[in-house]
DNA sequence: CCGATACGGAACGAACTGTTCGGTACAATA
DNA sequence: TATTGTACCGAACAGTTCGTTCCGTATCGG
């Protein structure tokens, strides 16, 4: 990709994920986003064709790499590690969290927190059910399968989201036992 | 309250609740309204600040009246009631939705919902706290109490939600034993 | 019946949107 | 180095929405 697209693309997303963290959605204007930017106007437009779309790939960018690597990691990891997969994948979640990365954390804790949360919410449903449903845990209980996928997604991700609101006092260690605690009863673990 | 008043505002929420179930809260536009409840513009900014407020006079209404009844009913019940009152609270809750009281469900369902479903859970919360932490459910766990409250009032709103998704075809009945089998294995019953 | 007040309509300046056009700066290639 | 394509910029555009103002009319409660 040419370099002149690559740094307008990345001085957009910057500013856009800037004014996020300040103000909510709704309220920031392209014309926020271009002077922020410091772009013409045109060349917002040749790169977005709107506000919507930017909010898109801006997600899709983030929790797609998020996910995505934590997705491949056991096989990666499988040989040196001793304990379970499932244990592994939620606390590597959330210590790639803690780090930070591309300042997911301002964003998941603003007030357009809601947008952020359904994006992590949906890709996180792939990966849980690689998780769980390959290995006969969710098949045992009388609840249905969907149900509980979304259970388990959304208990993990309003674990973060709690986390998030208190600041992230406690080790990421911490939080993914009280996911578990809430989680593995539930389980068909023998 | 003048008639006029009140007659106005009925125009107002019901062109606003039709337009919300037609498009996203974004696209609406205040003039939008003003066309469908077939009011003056000067009207409208006599009664709402902006179409923000609106909406949250809007959901006030809605959960706010739902929640009440709900922790006023245990009391009003419990003299005539066998069974616990957690376990009835949530059904009543679950069969007054179904009743489509205000047409709560196409707000919840919409492409809206991620709106209302934070309004419903931050009233639930209250609910929930009425519920359990006054008997002691919640504190023998090792989990901080406001991460379970937390975690309860979701799973409930996520219960919800799944039951939309799936077009409702379970009875009350069935989704309160699925919200009661996620969420029992966790507190301090014996 | 009368004073208060809620409603309606027209018009306003300001802001934002998405597009067009012509000119400039930069990138890759030969 | 010269050329060709492409990305960027700036100004301007018509169209829409917003929130407000002013004034006349209709309706309410007492």
């Amino acid at each position: 990709m040419d370099r002149r697209q690559k740094k307008t693309r990345e001085a957009i997303f910057q500013a856009f994920t800037e004014l996020l963290s300040e103000m909510h959605y709704n309220q920031i204007s392209v014309q926020n986003i271009i002077d922020r930017a410091d772009i013409g106007r045109t060349t917002f437009y040749a790169h977005f064709e709107t506000k919507d779309y930017l909010l898109k790939d801006l997600c899709e960018e983030l929790f797609g790499h998020i996910i995505d690597t934590a997705m491949g990691l056991p096989h990666e990891h499988y040989h040196y590690s001793c304990c379970s997969d499932t244990d592994y994948v939620f606390l590597h979640l959330l210590r790639h969290l803690q780090e930070n990365d591309r300042n997911i954390l301002q964003l998941l804790s603003s007030q357009n927190n809601e947008i952020f949360i359904r994006y992590f919410k949906s890709n996180l449903k792939k990966l849980i059910l690689q998780q769980y449903a390959d290995k006969g845990l969710l098949s045992a209980s009388a609840l249905p399968e969907d149900y509980l996928v979304n259970h388990i997604s959304s208990s993990f991700v309003e674990t973060v989201e709690w986390w998030l609101s208190q600041g992230m006092r406690e080790p990421p260690e911490a939080m993914n036992g009280y996911f578990l605690a809430v989680i593995e009863p539930i389980l068909n673990r023998e």
